[in-house]
DNA sequence: TCTGGGGTCCTAGGACCC
DNA sequence: TCTGGGGTCCTAGGACCC
């Protein structure tokens, strides 16, 4: 027999950046807010007053300027820093609730309650709820249910219904379907854009519609994860909690220029600057890489001439030196770089990623493998001290005058002694 | 003028082997 | 003038997530 579903939590910040925005600007309360990607090139965060006024998720800045405009609504570059500071309080805090926590993203956490089901769990949840407020600053949202996907269903309906006050828990219902069929299909978790256009197609409008299909159907049209999506929906457990989070099997560094560049000088530096980033995320977790990738690409949203590549090479041995990778990627960038193209970004990807064990290749490999060791240590604690970019590959350029754009910045409130905020 | 960045998993199909 | 069957590994592409 299937052991009994324990209750499973999601908490999810509310419009999470425009919300940190606000945590520090009391002018910002009640007004309408936008974050930008960065470049400040499309819209990725909006406060509720912001939604209201019709902005739309992933719209780029230009085509809502009349609306900006004409509505005063505040725009800010996004603020990695701030909003990474403030996640690790928000999960903090969380972490105070359950002993057993999965971070999934910057914004939102899944609590396993098993041992709680005695509890008044919406009474939990919304003890959960005012403690963030009161400690962070943030207002978060609250589902709990047997599965994630459940939760995250749950999550949905109490941010979007006032009438739950942030919190709705599902897990002692035992019919849950007029829930079910209240979310629109495209809201599950795991139903994206495609999977959307093919299931309305066959009249499935609602989560409720979706969970009355065949299993083979589901299987054959949406592989296996749809199906397992469904089992959620019905309240199997399929998906389980990840507390401790598995290394990264894929390292991707890459940004657009802030504005188009044909010089390859540029573009060596910006490639140099990004495998550095790869790399010392990397060694942070401990890794090795096996492949490097470098690609580069004109801006496929102008009339000018496309061209668009990548070159994957092997490193003898997997690798985690930033000088070494530097030297390869430049090999890389010799061989797809072509004169008379406008290009608007370029990148690195670390993959055939290992865990890490130094000494093991010494014997068969370069002699100076230990120095590089050693100077990758000494200039990742150097940075970590006195602030990223202290010390840097000469490779990786010192202008980098092709650097994203952040215009709209706010400050750096939490963590920067000079951005400070003033009372 | 102006459209992000960083991940995951699954599947089909080709290369190759015996 | 006929052309198996079964297996593994790898990659590209497509779907999804935040």
């Amino acid at each position: 027999m299937r052991q009994k579903e324990h209750p499973i939590a999601l908490v999810d910040c509310n419009n999470f950046y425009a919300s940190c925005e606000r945590v520090f600007n009391t002018k910002l309360r009640n007004v309408p807010i936008v974050v930008l990607s960065n470049n400040d090139g499309m819209i990725i965060a909006r406060s509720n007053e912001a939604k209201a006024l019709g902005i739309k998720m992933g719209e780029p800045l230009f085509k809502v300027k009349d609306i900006v405009k004409k509505y005063g609504v505040q725009v800010y570059s996004s603020n990695y820093v701030l909003y990474g500071d403030m996640s690790s309080r928000v999960m903090n805090c969380i972490s105070q609730f359950s002993p057993d926590i999965e971070i999934y993203s910057i914004d939102e956490a899944f609590l396993n309650l098993k041992g709680f089901e005695n509890r008044n769990l919406e009474q939990y949840g919304a003890e959960l709820r005012a403690t963030v407020r009161q400690w962070v600053g943030l207002p978060v949202s609250i589902g709990i249910a047997k599965t994630k996907t459940l939760a995250k269903l749950a999550n949905h309906i109490a941010k979007k219904d006032p009438k739950f006050n942030g919190v709705l828990n599902i897990y002692y219902e035992d019919d849950i379907d007029e829930f079910l069929k209240r979310v629109e299909v495209s809201d599950v978790w795991g139903i994206g854009r495609q999977y959307t256009k093919l299931l309305n197609n066959h009249n499935i409008r609602s989560a409720y519609d979706f969970i009355q299909l065949g299993d083979n159907w589901i299987k054959k049209k949406m592989t296996i994860m749809g199906l397992r999506t469904a089992m959620e929906l019905r309240g199997i457990p399929c998906i389980s909690l990840e507390s401790v989070p598995a290394p990264k099997k894929a390292i991707v560094s890459s940004r657009s220029f802030s504005k188009l560049s044909s010089n390859k000088q540029d573009i060596k530096e910006a490639v140099a600057f990004f495998v550095s980033i790869a790399a010392q995320k990397l060694r942070k977790q401990r890794s090795n890489a096996g492949i490097l990738t470098v690609f580069l690409r004109t801006n496929p949203f102008k009339d000018s001439p496309q061209y668009h590549n990548g070159v994957l090479m092997q490193f003898p041995l997997p690798t985690d030196s930033t000088s070494e990778m530097i030297s390869y990627a430049m090999k890389g960038i010799e061989q797809i770089f072509r004169e008379g193209y406008q290009y608007q970004k370029v990148g690195v990807m670390l993959a055939g990623i290992i865990p890490r064990n130094r000494n093991q290749y010494i014997l068969f490999d370069r002699p100076d493998r230990e120095q590089m060791d050693k100077i990758s240590d000494i200039m990742d604690k150097i940075n970590k001290e006195m602030g990223a970019w202290t010390i840097s590959y000469a490779a990786a350029g010192t202008k980098r005058d092709w650097m994203t754009r952040a215009d709209l910045k706010s400050p750096r409130y939490t963590t920067n002694w000079n951005e400070l905020l003033k009372v």
